[in-house]
DNA sequence: TTAATAGTGTCTTTGAGACATTATACT
DNA sequence: AGTATAATGTCTCAAAGACACTATTAA
């Protein structure tokens, strides 16, 4: 038999409201690096389902057009930074955001079916939170607070992807600067894989692992202006690199527990 | 001004046709090795648009229930097997299903806005294609091929896509075993790598390599019943491992080009 | 007998990690 | 002074890759 699939499509065709609707979403998981801690921006939900919950920022993905007609199409990136924006703030500027994977599980949302596309944003440390104009509330928290909490929706699986992702990402991508702002210290680089991967570094060892992988890091020439708030010499300072791709890698330690069952 | 997110979905939730309709579609990439070569299935399609245009296969999700209301709601990994199945016969059971990400640009299907959960299937090598049920013609095609062919929507991006995901994930997981069949021996193994890499690799540091990461193979204890078929011993045979990472990783070869711009 | 393949051994180079050391700046 | 940090040096071990070599089987 054929046509059974050209034939469904025949119909979206001519009557897109044949079949049940299907909601697509955007959800981001927004990390930043505060006090020496992986946060996440989570939002306190004002609606049902999930009132009061604390949920990821996230929202309807606009189709051709909205109800009223004025909203044009927008790609689904463009929705999760304009979902970030309204939520928390136009202050919040990722300096990466990418795709993380999409959750379509029925039942997911007690009220349709709604498929979400979930996004992965990083941002440098920001000096305070930001509630922004359309969340009630809107709030960094460590992740592995974020963790304990119960999150609406699939987002604590979510939350749990994204963060592991961000771990994944920093041993084979120069990303971990996406957490910094320009210029940097080694140390405050050192910082950022000390809290997306929750370990301590050998400071030294790390120094030199940096400098050594072609295109991570660029000196400047300049460096800090002051010491450490508690001695200690004053800091070559450093920009992005050149590279996509880290070679070798910075792998991080204890791959091995979770190699094998 | 509070409430826009909340408004929505609580508009959503009443009247969930107040919005154009977003469709939801999954697209598979389904990979195997034949004849040395990384091939991959395409369709034919027989509808409009892109009426005999190659694809890859996919279709629509079931949302709650089909228009009929005889179909039960589906998981986007169970919408992926299905198209599969369905287009490709029944013959084609993956061994590894992995989700790939979801595209939906705007203007990527001329019809309506849709967003496609593109998926990644592996497969043991196949004796010989199967022209499914559902699709006019289906068949194994080198990517090689495959790429330089103009496919329909944005395919070939996802088919891009799709082999660089395989070529990364064969780096440091055991997924090399999930194109062939058990028992396998370490040449068989590496036939793998070579033709999803598409580079020759060194037949004895393959060998050994192979043999020193924990858990990525197991031996079986016996071995094959006749030497190659222009020679050489008899080689041991061997099961997959119970390693879920490769540790160490097995990377291919010149990765420092790519890392640079 | 010849050729191809399976599997192992050896050597070199690279890189990771443990640890020590020096220099600088804050208290 | 005492202490913390930046940056570099040294040593050891693991692993990747080049290459050689033996053993086994088919043509």
């Amino acid at each position: 038999m054929d046509g059974t699939d050209g034939t469904r499509e025949f119909l979206a065709a001519y009557d897109p409201r044949a079949y049940d609707p299907v909601a697509v979403t955007v959800d981001v998981v927004a990390l930043t690096i505060r006090d020496g801690d992986l946060q996440v921006l989570l939002i306190r939900r004002g609606e049902q389902p999930f009132a009061g919950s604390w949920a990821l920022p996230g929202g309807f993905v606009r189709p051709q057009k909205a109800a009223d007609g004025t909203k044009a199409a927008e790609d689904l990136p463009q929705a999760a930074a304009r979902e970030l924006a309204e939520e928390a703030g136009p202050a919040l500027r990722p300096s990466h955001l990418e795709q993380l994977g999409s959750y379509g599980a029925p039942g997911r949302d007690p009220r349709m079916r709604v498929i979400s596309v979930a996004y992965l944003a990083f941002a440098p440390g920001l000096p305070e939170a930001q509630p922004g104009t359309d969340a009630a509330d809107a709030r960094w928290t460590p992740v592995a607070k974020a963790a304990r909490l119960p999150l609406a929706f699939d987002h604590a699986r979510i939350l749990a992807d994204g963060v592991e992702r961000a771990r994944s990402k920093l041993e084979y991508t120069p990303l971990a600067t996406a957490f910094v702002r320009e210029p940097f210290t080694v140390s405050e680089l050192r910082e950022v894989y000390q809290s997306v991967w929750g370990e301590p570094l050998h400071a030294g060892n790390f120094h030199r692992k940096v400098l050594s992988v072609p295109g991570f890091v660029e000196a400047t020439g300049s460096h800090t202006e002051a010491g450490g708030p508690r001695g200690g010499p004053r800091a070559k300072l450093y920009r992005r690199g050149d590279a996509t791709l880290l070679h070798p890698a910075l792998l991080r330690p204890a791959t091995e527990e979770a190699a094998r069952p």
